[in-house]
DNA sequence: TCCATATTTCTATTATCATAGAATAATTTA
DNA sequence: TAAATTATTCTATGATAATAGAAATATGGA
């Protein structure tokens, strides 16, 4: 493996566990199941407010951190913000967790998190 | 739904954002992917702390977070510890994402994290 | 029992994070 | 342009977390 490689692989590392983190506290891991929920319109930051009963400055500083790990997206209709959740970066996450758990070493079975028929 | 019903899946929203937060760090990521690369026997602490460069008390509080997480399991054999992954654990965290992201919303489709042939 | 080794616990320091009220900025509508 | 609404940014506080050297504990062997 060269120098470079490395160090890509390092960064990845680096920014999977910002994912986890980003997702590692409760209200932020609602704010995600419900985006998730109202996918893949989202909603609007008042109404994740209220459905999850979070003061609007306190939201904010949540949602800024998902939006900076790439979880969330948002954009803007008029006065509203609609915040929708990013499932590339989702998909790319639980392939990076799938990978390491199931693909690799075989620690986890793939039939026993999903059932392809 | 119940109201113990609620409060219970208020609890688990709880322990998979603390088993996300264990995860989330650089080098508790890098200590849950060496110890699947080492599935099922795992690796003995001062193995794991020279593979990863990590001074022994700090990799001692970091073993602590994920096994108060469940995420590892720990043995002795004689004056050594061994730790390794709990993929039952992984399983189930896993599971939920998987559910959360593919199952309920469709927001990520199966077949790109995983192809089952 | 005493020593060597493995690991944790103690202790301290520094950094980061979660929370939220108040003030500000952005946008639409009257 | 003024008012109303939406959301962010400012500011502050308290709590939690990451780090690591030093001391203590646990185990096995001489």
């Amino acid at each position: 493996m060269t120098t470079s490689n490395k160090k890509q692989q390092a960064e990845q590392i680096t920014r999977y566990a910002d994912m986890l983190a980003a997702m590692g506290t409760e209200p932020r891991l609602r704010i995600m199941q419900l985006l998730l929920s109202a996918h893949p319109e989202g909603l609007v930051v008042s109404d994740i407010g209220s459905e999850l009963d979070i003061p609007s400055s306190t939201l904010s500083h949540h949602l800024e951190k998902l939006k900076h790990e790439d979880l969330v997206r948002v954009r803007r209709e008029g006065t509203f913000l609609w915040y929708s959740a990013n499932a590339e970066a989702l998909q790319e996450l639980l392939g990076f967790l799938y990978a390491e758990c199931c693909t690799r070493n075989k620690a986890v079975e793939p039939q026993k998190i999903v059932c392809c028929k």
